[in-house]
DNA sequence: TCTTGTTGTCACTCATCGGTGAGTAACAAC
DNA sequence: GTTGTTACTCACCGATGAGTGACAACAAGA
């Protein structure tokens, strides 16, 4: 009687009620599997992403993992491959009722399209803070589908525009990238970036007026 | 001989043929100490930053670290307060050659002072990395020394120059610095960033042509 | 029914973490 | 010497991490 089934009494973050016959169905397993840990790494940071913790918010086995994944590695790669989805999502229809005639104008709205589809995905901002933190394979991978993604959704929202002449616009984009990056890394964080609160709404209404001063300081 | 001397053959990477006979002198160890936790934390980064960790690389043991800084907390409060002398090692004597009569003029100088300087520097870089992967009462405590730091030294440095007329110097800036920390923080990592490679002297310096360009298109 | 493969659970090892309490070695005052 | 203080080390605790091997429950084919 060592495991007498009275004593796993629920504890108070599991289902309660719900004895929750766990039915066999890898598949729906495999799934629940990775949305934890998507939702987990969202949540919680790549600090406490690891097979346990994974597991315990799947509320199955470590052991599946390993059986399904390889491990850790395998689902992060799953998690990537996972990201493709990303862009599909971030395709406006309408461009928002703007007529997009200059390269400045595009690069305007894509600004602050991804500000505020960054501002708006916290696994993708997880994602961007663990890739500047760290420097090991799963990290590197994850980094790899996420600048896939990123490229595939610049070049679908780009159409035929032409950058001006004497500029170069693959530095000056990377450029903004890493500041709206930073810029949102750092409100999500702690509220503010050097010295800019970043808190209300009027204090991202700053945010977005400047940017968009630099856009158009740059691509006129 | 539960605890036989023989077993404890120097580790790889400790300092061998000395023997080392640690000499009684507090303020010797208390600096040793610190001085540990600033290199362990710019080469490891804040992931493997912890008591242990930095009692190891002090070639210590770890109750000193709980008395003479009360844990970690304080000895991360130690490294903030540290940060201040990062100013004075900063403040060139001259300005390079360069006669700042224009608030332009100005920022695009302190713009490549700031990104140099940041990517000499390890220590900030991972300090920076861990603002915005965290927000804990350690990150917390740094991260205003840091900022601090930063205030001190752009306020020495901007002298009584005037911002232009319409433009929000704040914001503006702030979005210079993330970009700045940014790019500084994904080159260390990946050795590129959004697409721009960031690796040789060749690409800084394309990054700091664009740089310079956002800067003047901005202020003139 | 018996067998075989799949799905899920459990129990364990080993390493490392933060933290603590007890004990030892150097030194100063007497 | 003896005594007391300071600087330092050691051995341990409970918790938690990754990873593994054995086993129970079940399903489908023979």
């Amino acid at each position: 009687m060592l495991n007498d089934p009275m004593v796993l009494t629920p504890i108070a973050d599991a289902p309660q009620a719900e004895p929750e016959k766990r039915i066999r169905d890898r598949g729906a397993t495999e799934k629940a599997i990775l949305a934890a840990a998507k939702v987990l790494l969202a949540e919680e940071g790549f600090q406490n992403f690891g097979i346990n913790a994974v597991a315990r918010k799947a509320g199955c086995d470590k052991q599946l993992i390993y059986r399904y994944y390889g491990g850790l590695n395998g689902l992060v790669d799953a998690i990537g491959a996972d990201l493709g989805t990303w862009v599909k999502d971030r395709i406006p229809e309408d461009t928002g009722g703007m007529f997009l005639l200059t390269y400045g104008d595009l690069m305007e709205r894509l600004s602050l399209l991804f500000l505020q589809a960054l501002r708006d995905d916290p696994l993708m901002r997880r994602i961007v803070a663990w890739e500047v933190s760290e420097n090991t394979e799963q990290v590197r991978r994850l980094s790899e589908a996420r600048s896939k993604a990123l490229a595939t959704w610049l070049e679908r929202m780009r159409g035929s525009l032409a950058p001006p002449k004497g500029v170069d616009p693959v530095a000056v984009n990377a450029i903004l990238i890493a500041a709206i990056q930073h810029i949102v890394l750092s409100a999500s964080a702690g509220g503010q970036c050097a010295g800019l609160a970043l808190k209300t709404p009027k204090d991202w209404e700053k945010a977005e007026a400047a940017l968009k001063r630099i856009v158009r300081g740059i691509y006129g």
